[in-house]
DNA sequence: ACCTGAACACCGTTCAAGT
DNA sequence: ACCTGAACACCGTTCAAGT
């Protein structure tokens, strides 16, 4: 249900079939497609809460370890990063989460506002990591495109080829570069 | 085409209603729904290039411009986000603009895998925002999640509200992580 | 409480046929 | 070269009806 079985595309009379029921039947369990889209998303940010994270640790490792944990989810479930990706989420765990660290921050010397911008930005980079890895994985061609061009001209090809390879250096830059704003007293930078 | 009239979903056959044309003859331009795509996404990519990039300046300014570049132009198709954000795009001028920055960094210090990555990390953030602001513009509804709960309790929830507040102080943390990555000699990071 | 069946207004894509 | 028309195998969603 949330792998999409492992096949293609997702449609409501397909996941009816794949229960051994008629497709009408889901619109009793849910209003529609959007509803159960919504139930999915709420599904994917509970199993990062699963395993907790280190809310006592200082804020650094904390928003590492949510990075890190939110991407693994998604990677798990490539048809489902689109559907997490493309809606606003708001589940109880993730809201405690962002709260705890954004606490955490302001007593390093966050303004909350930069706080919670820096949390929105972490986790729009965690969700543009996890879609190129799901775009590949999920429509199965190759970033390479598919014209026959010599590959010897295009740093980024191989680069590309390894999807998810840069996910981890560039959230470690991200936590190091929101360490740099209050390492040296507060900046102040216009909040428009 | 590219913003999708301003109206609801996109199918071809709305498509060729649009154009005062029988949707079959759109397969005669395209070979189906997929190749038309990866034709609005070659646009949408080739939009950034023609207001020129500073070539010429430090990686750290060319890296940011391209970010808000690519950014400006996202968010001016909401709707086209998603089609962006799904598909590997490869194109002439995001090859070109890709190998010049990994030059630059490589004169800098930076090893060419992490100078690729480093890159691939900035365009999967700069999607990722895209597609916030694009997920709260296209689908109407508000981050807030319909249930009336008291906002006092929820610090993300006004913070959302703005989306696309936090693009600019995230894009400046990353590449201010980035660069410290280099600032301090050669740091032997295992590439796996 | 939960599911079926038929129906409605849609889809993407094809292919022969027109001009 | 470019478009039409009809057809095929699909969609999401509804609603009355069954159990």
């Amino acid at each position: 249900m949330i792998d999409d079985g492992g096949s293609s595309a997702f449609s409501m009379r397909r996941l009816g079939a794949e229960l051994g029921v008629d497709p009408s039947a889901l619109y009793w369990h849910f209003r529609g497609r959007e509803e159960l889209f919504e139930a999915v998303a709420e599904i994917l940010v509970d199993e990062i809460g699963a395993a907790s994270l280190p809310w006592t640790a200082p804020w650094p490792e904390l928003l590492t370890a949510y990075g890190v944990r939110l991407y693994e989810v998604l990677i798990r479930h490539p048809h489902a990063v689109i559907v997490f990706a493309s809606r606003p989420v708001r589940s109880e765990f993730g809201v405690r989460a962002a709260n705890h660290a954004v606490e955490l921050m302001v007593a390093d010397g966050f303004t909350a506002a930069q706080a919670v911008r820096a949390i929105q930005a972490l986790r729009a980079y965690v969700v543009g990591c996890a879609l190129d890895v799901s775009a590949t994985a999920v429509t199965g061609l190759q970033p390479r495109r598919q014209s026959a061009r010599p590959p010897a001209d295009n740093l980024l090809a191989q680069g590309v080829l390894d999807a998810g390879e840069h996910f981890r250096p560039g959230l470690d830059a991200m936590i190091r570069g929101l360490s740099a704003v209050v390492a040296r007293g507060t900046r102040g930078q216009p909040p428009a």
